[in-house]
DNA sequence: AATATAATTTACATTTAAGTGAAAAATATT
DNA sequence: AATATTTTTCACTTAAATGTAAATTATATT
């Protein structure tokens, strides 16, 4: 039916799945380890999104990693982050980046 | 006078050196973040493992990373990582699993 | 357009990792 | 042996991560 990529699964659904608060969804968003395609203001996954949000469940609760480390492997572009990473959100956080070199002060 | 890898500097004068509570340094050997060596029970440093804690700070406070995240990068022998861990904290870190794995109940 | 419904945002509470202080225990030094 | 120093233990503090619930905003429906 759907594909990897395909944004079509609603937050609610995705934080069931993941057995997790959909609050935490919106706080790993505010943090761009995940990149959901607004319709409105609606938000929609991936099946990729989901695969990626089990793996950092994994890296913080069996691992012990904490949100940041992740971001910053990303950053880094580790092989092995960057190995489970969906590519939209890599580019999603090199574009928050860029826009907050370009001096604009008015984001998070 | 001391090489790089001379273990001689005692706990007190890193933790005045680096700006934190040696109760900091203990708590790190216990992760084995670092692996002083012992002369009877007291602990001495090299410059190197002064080096290497001021990275981890900076890794902890400056990037947000946590503990047990530069440890993971560690024992994944992450480029970046080692390239600033002394040798024998990654082989300290390497016993300690094999122990672990051989079934020593008796140790954390 | 007013109302109902659903998603989002905000505010507050809870939990756990990281760090620290102080007392107790162990060891070394005079 | 008495004193000083280092280590260990216990308990507390602080901040990040996330849950809960209320407030806000958007969208659909009548």
């Amino acid at each position: 039916m759907f594909n990897e990529v395909d944004k079509s699964y609603p937050i609610e659904l995705v934080a069931d799945f993941l057995g997790i608060n959909s609050r935490t969804l919106y706080y790993y968003e505010k943090f761009h380890l995940v990149c959901p395609l607004r319709r409105g203001r609606k938000r929609y996954y991936s099946k990729e999104d989901i695969n990626w949000l089990e793996y950092v469940r994994e890296l913080m609760y069996e691992q012990g990693m904490n949100l940041r480390s992740i971001i910053i492997l990303i950053k880094r572009r580790d092989a092995v982050i960057l190995d489970r990473c969906p590519e939209d959100v890599v580019l999603c956080y090199k574009n928050y980046l860029a826009r907050k070199e370009n001096g604009n002060k008015t984001m998070e």
